[in-house]
DNA sequence: CAAGTTACTGAACACCGTTTATCATCGGCC
DNA sequence: GGCCGATGATAAACGGTGTTCAGTAACTTG
């Protein structure tokens, strides 16, 4: 009987056409006008029925947050293919890095729902720190994506970091941080503009390669 | 006749009451205990007289952070003597990073509200991003500070930044990075044990002053 | 003492996330 | 076809939030 298999249906494609109206006004409306109120209005249901298809508002919203990974995935890969195929590890490296900052700049709503959602740990205990379910980069492939692009760096003797993963996650920490303290507008008084604050997204990439301890002379200096 | 000025003394008085309690309760409850009703109950005042002394919640939390950027200030002071009064600019430019994670790590509620309140700008138009008004580095005179340690490593010939100011965005931005990823839980996958983060920072500190291309040996490769 | 200013508050408003008791509908079964 | 239990949906409520406003009590001034 395949009465199970479309209630089955209806009842998946009602649980996505939710998320999808969480995502829409996310990025139409912004964070703080996203309330299950506000979501069930926009799906025509009323707010009770979205308890029958999420646990509360936070696995709601890891939903939204894992797509938004699977965006940031997608802006990775198409940066990496825009810098050509013939571009070397270290310059893909950078296109990661830089799809990132667009993709922060672009979708600016989405991204505090990705970083803000799970937020800080909760100060509990000392040592048990870092969250284990919470949605996050790792989820979409984007993040063993990211540690394959310094991996093949480090293979061709371009980066020199002491293991892809750790190397990975220090570059994701520099642009992270460029972005958040941006967004954040605590950069204000360095950064003048949009385009300057990617300038200094540039600087901050020459850094990472090339470092600044002087006496290394690699040529370029900073890309903007 | 003294009788404003008493009063003006109260009123200043009752003011920095307010600001204390909500930077008790943050601290010792944690940011999410943090509402207006809270504040006022550890006071002993109805929640409507805050809105006598404050404009809006933002407001007063705006003097929770301005103080929490002060302490900041100082824990990277005291790290910076730490290090010694031998310790090169290059060291001591370490000294205040390792001072933002340490203050980051030991008082992650402060850190929350320090850097979600401002929160992202809003998605408005383009171009007008930088919040003005919010509180950051720069009220406490920790900024200055750190920018002056990274003029003296200029200086000094340790570091080739493309300035100083720059060149302290770039390092704030790397530890903030790291310290948000981390506490957000999205380095779970990377990084075992608070320790074990702690050497990650170690290594991306020395990324920064040595850089990621190979070739170049300056002797150390991360210090923990 | 009367008048006026000031400091304060109780109660309300509009929202929030979430729960529960109730109701309609639909599928399987006799 | 008609009943009955399961399922899906909801209205209403609960306790919470930030915030406002009319009203009151206390204090200062003339």
């Amino acid at each position: 009987m395949g009465i199970a298999e479309r209630r089955e249906r209806e009842r998946e494609a009602l649980r996505t056409r939710i998320v999808e109206a969480a995502r829409d006004i996310v990025s139409e409306e912004g964070l703080d006008a996203l309330s299950m109120r506000a979501i069930a209005e926009r799906v025509e249901y009323s707010p009770a029925t979205l308890y029958l298809y999420f646990k509360d508002k936070e696995e709601l919203l890891r939903e939204v947050v894992r797509e938004g990974f699977r965006r940031l995935g997608a802006y990775m890969r198409r940066e990496v293919e825009a810098a050509g195929a013939g571009a070397n590890p270290a310059e893909q490296h950078r296109a990661v890095g830089w799809a990132y900052v667009y993709f922060a700049l672009d979708h600016t709503a989405y991204f505090r729902v990705m970083f803000e959602l799970p937020s800080v740990t909760r100060v509990t205990g000392p040592g048990d720190c870092c969250a284990r379910e919470g949605a996050s980069l790792a989820d979409a492939g984007s993040w063993s994506y990211t540690v394959d692009t310094v991996q093949r760096a480090i293979d061709a003797g371009l980066l020199r970091a002491s293991g892809a993963e750790r190397g990975a996650a220090i570059a994701w920490a520099l642009v992270h941080g460029l972005v958040s303290l941006y967004l954040g507008g605590h950069l204000a008084g360095v950064v003048g503009s949009q385009e300057d604050f990617l300038r200094l997204v540039g600087e901050a990439m020459g850094v990472v390669h090339e470092g600044w301890t002087p006496g290394v002379e690699t040529g370029r200096s900073a890309d903007a």
